[in-house]
DNA sequence: AGTTAGCACTCAGGTGTAGCGAGTGCTAAT
DNA sequence: ATTAGCACTCGCTACACCTGAGTGCTAACT
């Protein structure tokens, strides 16, 4: 039972038709708006077996049609046709994001803003999982009698640091020397790594054979490298699901905005996701995830190693093609910036 | 025309009615649930001299009364009755707060996310404005052949970092020479302080005093001492809003999530608010704040010297002794917290 | 055999009407 | 000054009705 070409034409028009409009289509609808050399009887015919074949619902007896999630499905991946991003839009990307390079987080919520101002969607950017960034740095400068601020800066150029609170005496020389110590000794390491060296070395040398002011430093320093590793999740347009209808209704607005609000749940999720750019719809996504919702994620690269996400949620009916292709121009932009901030550019 | 003591009595009861059950309070249901030896009729007078005043309206003729904003004034004023935090919240609170002594932000974010637990209203809360924080070091750090960090530590222990791309070659030495010169110049200045100075200096030394180093350092140095310089506000709760009836309308959640949307337009009016306990109720606030919306601020301080703010923001009828209650303790333990980071306790 | 016109049928959503109940305001009695 | 009684108001809900968009089926047409 294999889908006609005549099936596929009208299967296509009615789910432009719905994502532009929202409404059940019906066949009149449908004949007279897209011309396509039948009566609307036959549309009906073919609707029926398009419904039949698991592409097609009816929200009730005499209404129009409405896509299913296969029809999205087959939508994305064969039917779509690849949208041209106006050279207006194209223009905001690249001179927005190339304002601030140096920047990172500023950068990747600036990026989370643009989408969402774009595809009037709610957007998210997760920051890169830094887990492979090496250390480069340790640094611990006093701030006053009793407290130090303890620092480490990554191979990325990023830093982390922690204000310390210290009940002993120390000099400026006793933290440079504990700086350069520790310097020595995680240089070149990924934070997991140091993580890992950490515990161990805790483990063997015993208590007397570090000086009272290591003991007091080393339980900061495991956590300002546990810091290090947070991703951080940045969303944007959360009020633009308000302007969509079907969820112009108090309690489909309520589930989203609550689903949003689990922010460590949302993270999971988006890490969990695959690199590249990823689809999913309606019920493929996981049960959490608001039915009647597809989630788009892409990948971005800082140096092409750490990797963050960065995407859009929304109602199953939405513009596909046009998403996709601001995402794509997203994180091209975005790949090249992060490259430039890291030395030469390699291609003229 | 004052206001006699039954009336405050009445009056007092229907508040606390409505700010618990949120249903218009009538003659009838007032004389049975609060017992206060006179008949509906002579409540229904009294509550008629009430309206003449201003401190009732009507949402229709044959609804009970609703208290004014005046009404609420007159309660948050004089009527209101301490609170007393049960032992519970104030355990949590405290033991919360303190997990954490040393990550300011962290500390704020947190205590933001509390205070919308405990009383089911959206919460909001300013890092301090910084700019009478002091400057303590300056450093620049290598990080590959064509990148280094720059990164000021503050008197308070907070730090401003820039990742910075150099187009020249540079030594070790230079950057540590390029640190310990800025670190010399700006040290015990305050931001603001530093920010003129910086201009000023850039304008009497020509281009050519300036190693070329110092020239592609210092327009972001410049930069870092202004990202010291913003005020970060974090938001929390912001779905509870779905949960009070008043809300339950599809036009006022959107309106009211809108209004949130617009960090920089709340973060100016939060910066502006006058310091302590301030309330502000319905038409009282600025008119881009939602009508029938209260807004409760305070002010925590950092040291006794940098400010914040946190607060809330909910319907009219929010239950005022308690939330205040719990904002003054919440407040009261951050300054705490920070105090205690900056050095020793002072009292016993 | 595929296509189309025609017609009966379905059903969501809007409109109109009636009844209920909570509450008021006024008046007359206490 | 207070209270009981009563007529009146008005939002809310339920119910019936109507309309219009849309389907599915059948019979006629090409």
């Amino acid at each position: 039972m294999d889908i006609s070409k005549r099936q596929l034409q009208i299967l296509q028009a009615i789910i432009s038709d719905f994502i532009n409009t929202g409404e059940p289509v019906g066949s009149r609808t449908l004949s007279k708006k897209y011309d396509m050399g039948v009566s609307p009887a036959t549309i009906r015919n073919e609707m029926s077996d398009l419904e039949d074949m698991g592409y097609l619902t009816h929200p009730h007896t005499s209404a129009g049609r409405v896509p299913s999630d296969k029809a999205y499905r087959l939508y994305v991946d064969a039917l779509m046709q690849k949208y041209d991003l106006p050279e207006e839009e194209k223009r905001i990307i690249s001179s927005k994001l190339s304002d601030n390079m140096n920047e990172l987080e500023k950068t990747i919520k600036k990026a989370a803003s643009l989408l969402s101002e774009i595809t009037n969607l709610t957007s998210f950017a997760l920051t890169p999982k830094q887990d492979e960034d090496t250390l480069k740095y340790i640094n611990i400068l006093p701030v006053d009698a009793g407290s130090v601020v303890l620092m480490i800066v990554g191979g990325s150029g990023r830093v982390s640091n922690t204000a310390v609170k210290l009940n002993i005496p120390y000099t400026e020389e006793g933290l440079e020397l504990l700086s350069k110590n520790l310097t020595y000794t995680f240089r070149g390491k990924t934070i997991s790594e140091a993580l890992k060296v950490d515990i161990i070395e805790n483990l063997q040398n015993d208590m007397t054979a570090m000086s009272q002011l290591e003991r007091n430093i080393m339980p900061n320093f495991l956590k300002t490298l546990e810091n290090m590793l947070d991703v951080n999740l940045y969303m944007e347009g959360l009020t633009n699901i308000f302007s969509i209808p079907e969820f112009n209704d108090i309690d489909r607005a309520k589930t989203f905005m609550q689903m949003l609000d689990h922010k460590e749940y949302l993270t999971r999720t988006l890490i969990n996701r695959d690199n590249g750019m990823i689809i999913t719809i309606g019920g493929e996504n996981s049960s959490n995830i608001l039915p009647d919702c597809s989630l788009i994620t892409a990948t971005y690269e800082i140096d092409g190693k750490l990797v963050g996400k960065i995407g859009v949620i929304g109602p199953t009916r939405m513009k596909y093609a046009e998403v996709t292709s601001v995402i794509e121009y997203l994180t091209e932009n975005l790949n090249n910036t992060f490259k430039l901030s890291g030395g030469e550019e390699k291609d003229g």
